[in-house]
DNA sequence: TCTTGGCACTCGGATCGGGCGAGTGCCAGT
DNA sequence: ACTGGCACTCGCCCGATCCGAGTGCCAAGA
């Protein structure tokens, strides 16, 4: 069905179109890449491309345009990841050393990822396979309250809380029981301990662990992975023009973070690529999604990735976001 | 020179325009407002007022359009602030109601802020004239370790560092001893005596507490201030004709912290309206920033707005801004 | 002195039609 | 199987025209 060369023009439609973003006709085909045909007859192979569904014409009398199957086509059997240049890499590790905490690298990768693309960028925070190493109980003022937990990623979560009248030597002791009962355990693990706890506590002390308890069983509930930073949303100002059909449903997309977290999907270790329809949302029909796992581990613990329009660089944009993610990995894993 | 006839003009003039979005004549202001006198009349005021250059005229033969003076007049003495409807209250407590923390409150607040004034909101992180209550240091993995700062405000700031080899019950000691010398003292007060403290432990313990000293000072000086949360960037969908010169400007300036700081500009506890070229930003000068300082007691901590053209509904929105800064003062306060 | 109706004038925006050119599909020839 | 040639299609550009909202100015009236 599909010969080489047919391949071969399909691959120059969809880079030229790329760059262009017009139309591709015959002669500008032939003039631009080595094709060794006339223009006949690559109208032939897009008439015949264009019968299997992987371009179209805008209308009659006007070049071809690369369906969403035929991108899918490009990605994955003709194109190849560009390598990023030396000075590209160099601006990735420059970019990232020197992050503080786990906050910080997330905001530089957003912003890195956005840079380098020129896309709109996405973060999800790192999924932590990680163990309780620390519960913590501080009054602030009067009954206010907070508690604190900390595992060994070093990510720290908190909730507010009514502590009461409970005397501060009873906080302690509570702390110190509960430090002693979940430290090391994950999460599942500290759930489940969690719901005998209250019981065994002094009657007059009940009520705070109560609270307590539902905070902490809340804050291990509360997936921190459900965050997902965003960056570079200026980018989508090259597509001022179609504002209405492509650019306000993803400003829209971008506020909601259940979407963001469809959008960016299951972590995989490669490269992924969802075009246009595949999305399963139906606002980011005319864009596609570039993504990729990332961790510090060999199983992925987050995605990060970018959208941007159908019509983008696949090669380069795949490039940076392995390249980042790769560089984002190695950081986390040094600690 | 501007007689309560040629304010009831300007006045016409900037809510006509505001709701049209088009230059307005003087047929139909006379028609749509009861000014009593003939369209000839009314274009001699008009006449007048562009002398004085509250509005101006896009083309000869075109309607009139407000400036940024003329809106400046218009908050200034002609417009009252419009109240909130019952429904409009309702919505505001409830959407607020039942934050469980400060990121929460703030959070809740852009959404709100945006859903209200179908704008892009804007709300800084309140600040705390907060003393020091915990300092805490955990170890993570190996050398890894976390050191955290918590003060009355319940607000939990964190660095990564290395501990090195330092045996656990040197830890605690060195924790116990940063606790005994900061509870309690204010962020400057604490910068301070954090200065002396590395020669007064252990010359063993000397390179940890360094580090720790180190970290603990630059959380105390990072101000959590600096940071704004942005919301409702889709509203500036409708916008999307002078994407170029209207909506890109802003999209990029809402991606800088530093810039956002000083759109929200010193908290007040009015509301504050910068309109146009007041805003000290090149690229809003076609922008308006509603803002208003709130925060739990009187000096206001922090500020919030929004950002939107400068042919916005300025009663409508600093009603909204107002309230919305109000109810979350209460929130914050009530703790 | 202020207001008003009248009038000539301006100018942006919408509408229309023709010409241009890129691009196609098809066919006959090599 | 490829190619050159040819007729045809259609979107886009361009200029001409028309329309109407809106203005400025002036002379008359309160």
């Amino acid at each position: 069905m599909l010969d080489d060369r047919k391949l071969a023009v399909l691959r120059a439609i969809v880079s030229d179109y790329i760059q262009s973003r017009e139309p591709v006709g015959s002669r500008a085909l032939v003039e631009r890449h080595q094709l060794n045909v006339s223009p006949a007859t690559v109208r032939n192979d897009m008439a015949a491309l264009e019968e299997e569904g992987y371009i179209t014409q805008p209308h009659t009398s006007a070049g071809r345009v690369p369906t969403d199957k035929g991108y899918r086509l490009f990605v994955d059997r003709l194109a190849q990841i560009k390598p990023l240049s030396r000075a590209e890499r160099a601006a990735i590790t420059a970019f990232l050393a020197g992050a503080v905490d786990l906050d910080d690298i997330v905001t530089r990768t957003v912003r890195l990822l956005a840079q380098v693309t020129s896309q709109v960028a996405m973060v999800q925070y790192p999924m932590r396979p990680a163990v309780v190493r620390q519960v913590n109980l501080v009054r602030l003022n009067g009954a206010r309250g907070l508690v604190l937990l900390i595992d060994s990623a070093g990510a720290v979560s908190q909730r507010h809380l009514d502590l009461g009248l409970a005397a501060d030597d009873d906080l302690a002791g509570l702390r110190d029981r509960l430090n002693q009962l979940l430290q090391g355990l994950s999460q599942r693990q500290a759930a489940e301990r969690l719901g005998d706890f209250p019981a065994t506590v002094d009657p007059e002390l009940r009520p705070v662990a109560n609270g307590v308890c539902a905070q902490l069983l809340d804050l291990i509930a509360t997936d921190p992975q459900a965050r997902v930073v965003v960056g570079g949303v200026g980018n989508l100002a090259r597509f001022a023009d179609q504002f209405d059909s492509a650019v306000k449903p993803v400003l829209e997309a971008l506020e909601e973070q259940v979407v963001l977290l469809r959008l960016l999907g299951q972590a995989t270790a490669e490269v992924t690529v969802r075009i246009g329809q595949e999305n399963d949302h139906a606002s980011l029909a005319r864009a596609s999604v570039v993504a990729s796992g990332y961790g510090a581990s060999d199983d992925a613990w987050a995605s990060l990735g970018v959208v941007g329009p159908t019509r983008m660089d696949y090669p380069s944009t795949m490039a940076s976001v392995r390249a980042v993610a790769r560089y984002v990995s190695q950081i986390l894993a040094e600690g």
